[in-house]
DNA sequence: TTTGCTTCAGTGGTCTGACCTCCTACCTCC
DNA sequence: GGAGGTAGGAGGTCAGACCACTGAAGCAAA
């Protein structure tokens, strides 16, 4: 089928009725069937598919068919893992960047989370189990849950994307901090949360990201970037 | 030509050619000639293409050819207009991740750089010029250089695919605060980072990104995430 | 000479339909 | 009931044709 009132590239459009139509359908049409109801050929539906697959936001698999879900990191993932293909320091700027910013998106919970969002939180943390195949979802879950709380996309999206790259990782963490003192790290920020201290969120989710750090298998250099100093300025001020 | 001792999907090895054997030169030969040279079909290479122009790395521009280019904060940058489509609360999270951000970064850069990077520093401030057409980009790149010597991709990235999003709003922004006032607090950031002061560089790029904020014509919310009391105490230990 | 339009060659964009590879579910056989 | 084989259907790749866009060369009018 020919263009028909459209001015850009086709399978922009392609990408749009796609992300309209099927946002809410667990797979795909099939190739064949899907070009022929849109009226478009099976290259180009295959371009707008193979592009909304790298956003994130299909998955095609092989002999299967094609899954609709919604990642949104995966983009971010990918770029950071080859812009930083060096997994320790991957890893080291990681725990810098998490150093920075998971204090903050804490304060910012505490700050603005709603009593609903506070049970939430509270029950994601009950789920922290006593397991490591159990703890390690959990843990990521909890984090990310925070993110969304403290209402900053673009926050929420970074963690996730490192969430995702560093996820083995993670693992190997719990373990040497330990579950129950894990446990006791997510339990203070939550109490500082449910009681509204933002200064309190901040202070506990430094070090409980601080102890993760140290506990990791890494070289651990300098890292002046989180700011030393003025973050234990920071937790200083806390009764 | 068929497979030949390859696993995975022939669109990612076609992409692995292309980065390694095309990263220094400006253009791609046309797809027929490559599609011919690399012994696979034109669709799977126009896959590939496409695959690394929304990574970032290649440009297509219908009837002229394929650029290479270098841009990795383009996924990112997409990702986040996809996910922030409104554009007042987009520009309100990136004041928040600004405030959050680029203090660190100044603190980061005032204690790791090295003499060559200071000089850069200082020559890309001399071109912040005397009118808004130079102004703007000279003060894209002086904050992208200062990321980059902050040494953390992860955090440079991010700033370069909000930049780029908020392009437009940077000119008014500078309008508002005035080309005179924005190079004096350039130059108090810079005074910092020569003198290795990490303290007085996050000081400065604080009052320099609140300024800028406040002068943006936005409905400037409660931003709790970016931690007005934090900050508020690093900025008050500085001489 | 200068300006403006036309033409044309080369580029990416789309279409078609054929064949290959892989996964799943079902069926058969033990 | 379980292990292995098999057929269908899914995505992956191929080949060649034609469409749409761009830029520059060539031509014509001022």
């Amino acid at each position: 089928m020919p263009a028909s009132l459209r001015r850009g590239p086709l399978v922009d459009a392609i990408c749009e009725r796609l992300s309209r139509q099927y946002r809410s359908v667990p797979w795909l049409p099939p190739e064949r069937a899907l070009s022929a109801r849109l009226g478009v050929s099976r290259s180009a539906l295959r371009e707008a598919v193979q592009r909304m697959e790298i956003q994130g936001l299909l998955e095609v698999k092989h002999g299967v068919g094609v899954r609709v879900v919604n990642k949104p990191q995966a983009p971010v993932g990918a770029t950071l893992a080859r812009e930083l293909p060096d997994l320790t320091e991957r890893l080291r700027q990681f725990a810098e960047v998490r150093l920075l910013v998971e204090p903050a998106i804490a304060r910012a919970a505490a700050e603005r989370a709603s009593p609903a969002e506070r049970a939430a939180l509270r029950a994601a943390h009950e789920r922290l189990g006593t397991t490591l195949d159990e703890a390690v979802p959990a843990d990521l879950e909890f984090h990310r849950l925070l993110a969304e709380v403290a209402g900053n996309r673009v926050l929420s999206l970074m963690l996730s994307s490192i969430a995702g790259l560093e996820a083995e990782t993670r693992r190997i963490t719990l373990e040497h901090v330990g579950l129950v003192e894990a446990a006791a790290q997510h339990d203070r920020i939550i109490e500082a949360i449910e009681r509204g201290d933002g200064d309190g969120a901040h202070a506990a989710m430094l070090a409980h990201v601080r102890a993760a750090r140290e506990a990791a298998p890494l070289p651990t250099p300098a890292s002046t970037l989180a700011g030393t100093r003025a973050t234990k300025a920071s937790a200083a001020r806390v009764p």
